[in-house]
DNA sequence: TATGAATGAGTTTTCATTCAT
DNA sequence: GATGAATGAAAACTCATTCAT
C-alpha cells in the first residue's frame, strides 16, 4: 500500500514549488524536483512534456486557483471599490500563506527564459481580464471615472501590486502583506475615483 | 582616471546592449559580446571582472545616466507634481528614444540570475530614492497628503510606470510611450492628493 | 508446438519490419512495435527475450523463408549454372516484392550493433552454406573450374548480390531489380568456368 | 614544450581511429577520444562541428589517402587488367598495414545511422569513380568485353573485395589479405574479359 | 595591453525492461 | 496470458574564463 494520495502530476508540481523555492531556479534541476517528488526522472515525462512544461504547468494551476479564489470571493462584493479591495487582500494573503509559492512566483520563475515568460504572459492575461472587468463595472455604475483608462489603470493595478510583493518577498517577507492592503487599495482608488 | 572612462569599457557595455537586444539575454555569450565591440574575448576579462560584471556594469552605467538626465530636469520644477510628471515623462522618453536599452531593461535582463538582479536591484535604488525625495517634499510642502506611505507610494509610481512599460515594449513598441506620461501622472497623483 | 507458431510472434516481427522499414532502425522503439502489432509493451517479452530477440528473430524468420523458397526452386535445376541463375533470380524477387524487407536487410538492420550483426551472420551462414554447396557441386561435375577457391567465390557471389540489391534499395528501388539477375550471373560465372 | 607535432585535427581523428577500433562504435563517447587525443572534451568541438563530424572526417581524411594512393600506383600501369590488379592489391595492403583502419571502415562505421552512412556513401563515390574509369578504359582498349554493364561492374568489384575484407576482419586478420588479391582478381577479370 | 586557443564542468531526456495487477 | 505505469542509467555539447605569447 503507498501513500500517495495525491496524483502523480500535483505532487510533481508541488516537488517543484519547493525546490525551486528553496534551491533556486538554477540549481533546479529535473533530478532534484523528481526526487522531492518521490518519483524516478523518467516518470517526469510521462506527465509533462518536457522541464519547461512543468514551470509552465505550475503556473498555470497555481494562477488558476489563484483566480478562482479571488472570483469566488468578488462574486459576494456590491461595489468595484469592494470588489478591488477583495481583489488585493486575496492576492496578499493567498502569497503570505504560501511563502514558497510567493518566492516562486515573484522571484525565481521571472529568471527563467523569455519564451517561457510570454506563456507566463498568457495565463496572468486570465487575471488581467479580471482587473479589467472589475474596472468596467465601475466605471458602467460610475463608481469610477468615467474617462478613466481602462488599460492603464490595470497596469498601475497589476504594476502596484506585484511591486508591493515582490518588495515584501525581497525583504524576506519580514512584515505582514496583507495589512498593506487597504492603503494600497486607498492609493488606487483615489487615483480611479470619479 | 578610471577606466571606466577610456573608450574600450564602454565601446563593450554598448555592444553588450545591442548584442543582448537582438539576440536575447541566453544568446548573448561573451564571445558575440567581445565580436560586436571589435575585441578580442580575453580583452573583455581586462575591462570586467566575469561576465556578470558587463551586465551590472552596463546597468549601473545606463540607469547613471537616467537619474542624471532626470535630476537636471527635475531641479527646474517647483512642484512635486511637476517633478513627478517630468519623472515619468523622462522615463517614458529615455526608453522610447533607446529601443534597444528598453528591451534590455525591460526584458532581457530580467532573466539574469537571483544575484545579479539583487546587485541591479542596489542600482535601482538611486532611482527609488529620487522617487522618494519628490514624495517626501510634496508631503513636506502640504502637496501630497501628510498620511501617504512613502513607501507603498514609491512601490505605486515604480510599479506603475514599470510595468507601464514593459506592456509597451511587449506589445512591441507599437504606440507612442511618452503620451502616457500625463495619463499615468494623473492616475497616480489623484492618489497621492491631499 | 512452438511460440512460433502462434498468431502474436509472427504479428510482432511482421510489425517491427513495418516499423523499422517506415520509421528506421533508430526511431523503431519497442513501444512503436508494440503498438503497430496491436499489443502492449509488456506482451513482446513473452514473445521474446529482449529487443535484439525480435530483430534477429525477424532475420531468421525471413532469412528460413529466403532459403527455403530458393532450395525448392533449386532442386529442380540441373547444374551448378542454373542453381546460381536461379538463386539470383529468387533472390532479387523476393526482395524486390517486399520493399519494406529490402529496406530492414540492406539499410536499416545494418545500423545494429556489432554483437547483433555476428548473430545476424550465423543465421546468414546458411545462405553462405547453399552457395558453397552448389560451387562444390558445379566443381564435381566439372562445369566450374577445378582450382575455384570456394571461399573467395562465396563471397564474390554474396558480395557482388549484395553490393547490387544495396544499391538498388538506396537508388530508392527505381529500377527493376530481377531483371538484372542474368547479367550478374553471366559476369559471375565466366569468373568461375572452366 | 609540447610534443604535439600533429597538428589537433589529424590528433582527434586518429585517436577516433583508436577508440572505435578497440572500444566499438557505441562505446566511443567524445570524451573518450578526447581523453585518447590527449585534449579537453571542448577542444573537439573547435575542429569538428559534432561527433558525426568527427567520423565523416575520418572516414573522408582515410579514405582520400586511400584513393590517392591507388592512383598513383596505378598510373604506371598500363593494361586495365594490370590496374584492377594494383587496386586490389593495394586495396588490401593498406587495410592489412593499418588493423584499426581495417575494424573500423569495415564493422564499426558501419553501424551508425542511415544519415551518416549516406554521407560516407558519398565520399564513397570517389573510389567507385576510380573503378569507374579503369573500366571504361578497359573496354575502349578491347582488353573488356564490349557489352561490360560497368555499373554492375563496378558492384562486382566494389561488393567482392568488401565482403572479402570484412570477412577478413570478423575472422580476426588471421589469415594474409594481401596474398588473396591475385585470385581476386582472376575471379573478377575472367567474367569481365572479352 | 591585447590576443584567442584551450579548458572542463554540468544537465535534460530517452527508452528497454520490469512487475503488480 | 496481458497490461502499461514506472524505472533510472547514460552522453553530447556549451561557454565563461584563463594564460602563454
Amino acid at each position: 500500500m503507498k501513500q500517495q494520495q495525491k496524483p502523480k502530476y500535483k505532487q510533481i508540481i508541488d516537488a517543484a514549488v519547493i525546490v525551486i523555492a528553496e534551491k533556486g531556479y538554477h540549481q533546479s534541476q529535473v533530478s532534484k524536483i523528481a526526487k522531492q517528488a518521490g518519483v524516478a526522472d523518467g516518470t517526469i515525462y510521462l506527465y509533462f512534456k518536457n522541464k519547461e512544461d512543468i514551470l509552465i504547468s505550475l503556473f498555470r494551476e497555481k494562477m488558476g486557483l489563484f483566480i478562482e479564489k479571488i472570483e469566488e470571493e468578488i462574486k459576494g462584493k456590491e461595489t468595484a471599490k469592494e470588489k478591488l479591495l477583495t481583489l488585493i487582500e486575496k492576492h496578499f494573503s493567498i502569497l503570505a500563506e504560501d511563502h514558497h509559492l510567493a518566492i516562486v512566483t515573484q522571484l525565481e520563475l521571472r529568471q527563467s527564459n523569455l519564451e517561457l515568460r510570454l506563456k507566463i504572459n498568457e495565463v496572468l492575461k486570465g487575471y488581467l481580464l479580471l482587473v479589467d472587468s472589475i474596472l468596467h463595472a465601475g466605471i458602467e455604475t460610475g463608481e469610477l471615472r468615467e474617462d478613466l483608462d481602462v488599460r492603464l489603470a490595470r497596469q498601475m493595478v497589476f504594476g502596484t501590486i506585484d511591486e508591493t510583493v515582490t518588495s515584501w518577498v525581497m525583504n524576506d517577507q519580514k512584515y505582514d502583506l496583507p495589512t498593506l492592503a487597504p492603503k494600497v487599495h486607498n492609493l488606487l482608488i483615489n487615483g480611479f475615483g470619479a
